[in-house]
DNA sequence: CTATTTTGTGGAAACGGTTCCATTTGGACT
DNA sequence: AGTCCAAATGGAACCGTTTCCACAAAATAG
């Protein structure tokens, strides 16, 4: 029914193997028999069907992204650096959208995507050491986005520097008393990033002689929600924070929530400061700590190309830093307010 | 290299075809055969190649998404339901982004997909009516949502309604003179819903007695800037508006932050509704009218799997309501303040 | 003008499945 | 026991490309 490669060399009267090599501009053909077989082709309307050309065992043209879509508004800021750097090598873009434990581990034991997708990018997901070579046997190149795993090309954050910038901008605006909100560790999927951005609290706090009291530290799903609660837990206390440093943007919009409802004043009674740096932090002015999400989009293509094109190039592991935005949820600390309050 | 049927068949003693009939479960094959085969699969760890598979004229597995992807939060929020829907059917999702009029020629002509993908779902988008003939000649199914086309299974909301609501609900609040900030109609994509969306003002603006002064309504493109710069052309207005409702949520948070800038007090000074209802809506407490997006992108993949596996299904039109979602950007006309503001 | 490269070209084989037709097997029925 | 029919099964052909080998034609060398 459709027209295939062989009705066009017999519109040309070449050979189906002279037709393919016009098309992959492989070996030289001779010009005139290569204009004979062009006019057929534009004659005959007819585009090679790319199933058949991947059979052979040549590429998909798509690469697969494994990622918590739709929970965290950082993948999505994430997906659009990948998006832009998949447009411009002409791939297309297959998503696996993970949700729950049972469809990650549906995407990383039953590997159904043999030779579906030429690659795979994997977004602040780790997967277990154990299934590695699965992948590696399947000869499916994998680089990972805010994740990191010894085994393969990793894109990072430096979330331990991240995290010490936050503290750090709150003990020079004069806060002592810090809560620090962090994201679950257990049963979600991001064991490393969590536990460096404690390791940089720790650190902060260390230099500045103050001792971490386990008292202002709160832990909540890395949610909206999750936020509320754990602000209300902090908030509640006999002496409260005068800042909280909240491990993700959208946490920390709980906690603006939930100041709200209390109606403690931000930043006036309490500063609030995030973590990623989504466009939603800077509709609300919410002070955080960016990350470059577009950037390691676009550079995890980019390592996933190379990784395509030279299966045994090295592993690689790119960190990149994170800025401190500061915008109108954080300020100094108000002791005059306090005054006022306490007459 | 990879283990193929023919290895499976020669493990469990049987021809090709058995294999084949038991991975498809088709034809009836004896028990005991059955079970032989089965070992062999699963001692040699086969997995059928689904390129091999479609080659023979099946199925892709996979659905493309042709969708101006990263403009709109109002995308990735249908985007959500499609992809809750396609897990549901166990299709893997191919996102074809466009950004640019460029883009969306490129897929709509090159229709470089040639079976790629068993469907396409095409959202915010209307192809040309002259190269539908082209997708069905490729058989392949296509639906709109969000879009509408006579020749094409469409799934739109009733826009002229929302406006409608909008406006009505502004007037019985007491507003008489009422803003109204549309999206740019030409060069854009969304021709059919801005007009709708024109007609529905007109409708209740007509029905009170009020007649539509020009003056009162503004063109912006479809984003917080769109709407900044209308919302400043009409509170620049030697009469300003007591309320304005933007055609889109992002235009309506262009206004509130116009709004702020002018200090402008939303909802005393000034009452704001938006359309779309996107989770920032939500966290801004912004008024709105709610499309049911997340409902209408799992049901545009219902359709369009029901057209996948009946192709000459009849075009259907399925048409959804909005629903008036009333936040704190609205409120009573406060003839009260506005005296005081004269004193 | 023949011998030897070089350049260009045709077409079979291969990729890994499914499908269909032919053949074998095994009961059920005379 | 012989005939017939249904149920199982083997395997060739096919899907639409690319690749590789063999060969022809043209160009270069001797």
């Amino acid at each position: 029914m459709a027209v295939t490669i062989y009705d066009v060399a017999k519109a040309a009267g070449v050979g189906v193997g002279t037709v393919s090599r016009v098309l992959n501009n492989s070996t030289a053909v001779k010009e005139t028999t290569r204009q004979r077989v062009l006019t057929a082709i534009s004659k005959l309307d007819y585009t090679p069907d790319p199933i058949a050309r991947s059979m052979i065992g040549g590429r998909t043209g798509s690469l697969g992204v494994i990622i918590p879509f739709f929970t965290r508004p950082f993948s999505i800021e994430v997906l659009r650096g990948i998006e832009t750097a998949t447009g411009r090598y002409g791939q297309e873009l297959v998503i696996y959208n993970v949700e729950t434990q049972l469809q990650r581990e549906h995407y990383f034991n039953r590997i159904p995507m043999r030779r579906k997708v030429d690659g795979l990018l994997v977004v602040s997901l780790r997967p277990e050491i154990e299934n590695i070579p699965a992948f590696k046997a399947a000869n499916l190149p994998m680089v990972l986005i805010d994740a990191y795993s010894p085994a393969l090309t990793s894109l990072v954050v430096n979330n331990v520097l991240g995290a010490y910038q936050a503290i750090k901008s709150l003990l020079d605006k004069g806060h002592q008393r810090i809560g620090f909100i962090n994201g679950e560790i257990e049963g979600h999927f991001k064991f490393n990033q969590a536990n460096d951005r404690l390791i940089g609290v720790h650190r902060a706090l260390g230099e500045a002689g103050i001792e971490f009291d386990p008292e202002l530290m709160s832990l909540g799903s890395w949610s909206r929600q999750g936020g509320r609660q754990a602000a209300s837990q902090l908030l509640g206390l006999p002496q409260r924070p005068s800042a909280i440093f909240a491990a993700s943007d959208i946490q920390a919009l709980g906690v603006l929530e939930m100041a709200k409802e209390l109606k403690i004043a931000v930043p006036d009674e309490l500063s609030v400061i995030g973590f990623d740096g989504i466009e939603l932090s800077e509709l609300l002015e919410l002070s955080t700590i960016q990350q470059p999400m577009h950037q390691m989009g676009e550079l995890g293509v980019q390592k996933l190309m190379e990784l395509i094109e030279q299966p045994d190039r090295p592993v690689e592991l790119l960190r990149f830093n994170t800025t401190l935005v500061e915008r109108s949820t954080t300020r100094l600390i108000n002791s005059k307010f306090v005054e006022q309050k306490v007459l």
